[in-house]
DNA sequence: GCCAACGTTCAAAACGTTTTGGGAGACGCA
DNA sequence: TGCGTCTCCCAAAACGTTTTGAACGTTGGC
């Protein structure tokens, strides 16, 4: 509405001036820029966004995929960090373009698409693997980015992760403490990084103590495949006393096989999960998890990230968040038998 | 990248020509339109967004902020929506803009800011309230935009929502027919749209069959308050033998409280509730609920957007789709007491 | 008193597209 | 031949910003 134009005109002023005293250069005297300020202030003016993408060669835009694999994409914490995000975006005045692609050809296309037209100047990664196309795409075209996990790249680069390791060596470690011997572990499928992760933090609790560490099933991480595979190592030779699972909706699973085979969670056996997921209060018991500042992370996400357009080589490295562990009542001292 | 220049001048054609071939005006002859289309395909040509949104005046960008209030923007589904709007959107090279921003002072803000800057050509507004100070926004300012879900305007204005009346008649009618006769309803507030119209669907039910309609708890759409609401209710003197939850998260809640009243949801009493959330499958017993076909109606949502961008009329107008029932163990065929 | 440097301002170009307002040539008709 | 009509094409303007390069007056050193 208000352009450059007319408040150079109302001022009587160039609108060079106008713009550099906008932009804070030393250039304008003093005087004038703050008269540009009060009058640009006054009419609420800011710059079009269009005009300023056109001859910066910048989008001021970020572009986050999210990966539609059908039916499975359930993160009850990703619209919170979606909002974490896009409020810190703004904060800078950039855009967040969302994006939804099936993992792919599809994403692949994606991905390209904002490459190639310069849509973005710089794209979040969520759900990251562990060989990940994205990563190289990004990498190969020289396009900023940042990734939400962990993938085994070559070369350093941006990314933010809960620290699932260490997570899954303390919820052993506890278990472990309080008299379980026969401690299993339910996987995610190995090629999402936090899943092999959060298996090595349970494989060095387990062998820290001398304890077995081949009670280790890997199945999706869905209720139902959680609850198949919990069935599976309760009716085996030896049954364990305690299932730490890679995530919530597997434990409820888990927690529904206990309950099937005539086991109270929480006395005749011990459940744990991860996310902090909101079902996970309302299961009998309540499950014992683990949970990420997802403002911390959505933050830390959007800092490297500017950080990276603004020149800071340091942008390129990784940030590990520790969990919160939430003990509820599924992994009460259970009575061992 | 690649820009009309270059391509203009590979062709030996002019800027407009090429522009105008790509754009299908019948200003240029058949032999140069497909000549410049297939060096366009060739080099995969796309034009310029920042360009052609200074140019043309719109952006190409529909937005769509999130309202999020602290702790509790929980809706499983509003992910889905997301990608299928995304989806569509895409097909026809828009973009989907999300922000995030606080109910009230912030989120005003937010649309002043999109619609001053013409930052995006249409909005979507979510989680609609009855009274929407974002329509009336939106209108005085000639946005286009498209809720989901319904408010109480003056003026007829595009929405997409689910017939929670007739489904809640319905559910009510079944329990009815299945022989319960103080069956009541946890509301949730009523400044939402979606509270008022279930109510009135229960309510419908109730007078139609000539039963108290008075059976009636308002409270807030979380787990906590369904639980304490079905708590106060069941300890009442006339202890309801159904209860009808106007979302999942109540009626997971007042599971709880049934158990915790030493009564066993679909046995001593039915509970259902609406939106079929993931966790709905979980409870103990499984929860009968409904649900809204969210593909359908993201893909109505755009429709009716671009319809409304390319002058048709007949955009602003509601659509309702129905609501699936989903029938589960929760209502099971009570025995009455 | 001359030249350089400085502080302040500005005109003009550029970003890549779409659109306006023709223009050149071919053709038909009188 | 002259004139109007059609088909195909194009030069130039416009969108609103940022940036380049220079202009202008003043000041200071010599």
């Amino acid at each position: 509405m208000t352009s450059l134009r007319s408040l150079a005109s109302d001022l009587g002023l160039s609108i060079t001036t106008v713009s550099r005293a906008l932009d804070d250069y030393g250039d304008v005297a003093k005087d004038t820029r703050d008269r540009v300020r009060r009058a640009a202030d006054a009419v609420g003016y800011r710059p079009n966004s269009a005009a300023r993408r056109l001859r910066k060669g910048a989008s001021e835009t970020i572009a986050l995929v999210m990966p539609t694999e059908p039916g499975r994409f359930y993160e009850p914490a990703f619209v919170e960090l979606l909002a974490v995000i896009g409020e810190r975006l703004a904060a800078r005045h950039f855009d967040l373009m969302l994006l939804a692609a099936r993992p792919g050809h599809e994403e692949q296309a994606a991905y390209r698409r904002i490459i190639k037209d310069r849509r973005a100047d710089a794209c979040i990664i969520v759900r990251t693997r562990r060989q990940d196309e994205r990563v190289a795409l990004l990498q190969e075209a020289g396009v900023p980015f940042v990734c939400h996990g962990r993938t085994e790249a070559r070369t350093p680069y941006a990314f933010v992760d809960g620290d699932g390791e260490t997570g899954f060596r303390e919820i052993s470690g506890r278990l472990i403490r309080l008299g379980h011997r026969r401690i299993a572990h339910l996987a995610a499928p190995d090629h999402f990084t936090f899943a092999e992760l959060r298996a090595r933090g349970w494989h060095m609790a387990m062998r820290a103590a001398g304890l077995p560490d081949d009670l280790k099933r890997v199945c999706p991480a869905t209720e139902e495949a959680g609850e198949a595979a919990a069935a599976a190592l309760l009716a085996g030779p030896e049954r364990p006393t305690a299932l730490i699972c890679a995530t919530d909706r597997m434990a409820i699973g888990a927690v529904r096989a206990a309950q099937a085979a005539g086991l109270v969670a929480g006395r005749d056996i011990a459940v744990s999960g991860h996310d902090n997921i909101h079902a996970s209060r309302f299961t009998h018991p309540a499950l014992t998890t683990m949970e990420l500042d997802v403002k911390a992370v959505g933050e830390c996400l959007v800092d490297k990230l500017f950080d990276d357009l603004d020149g800071k080589e340091s942008a390129r490295k990784g940030t590990v968040f520790p969990l919160r562990q939430i003990l509820r009542a599924s992994t009460g001292e259970a009575e061992l038998n």
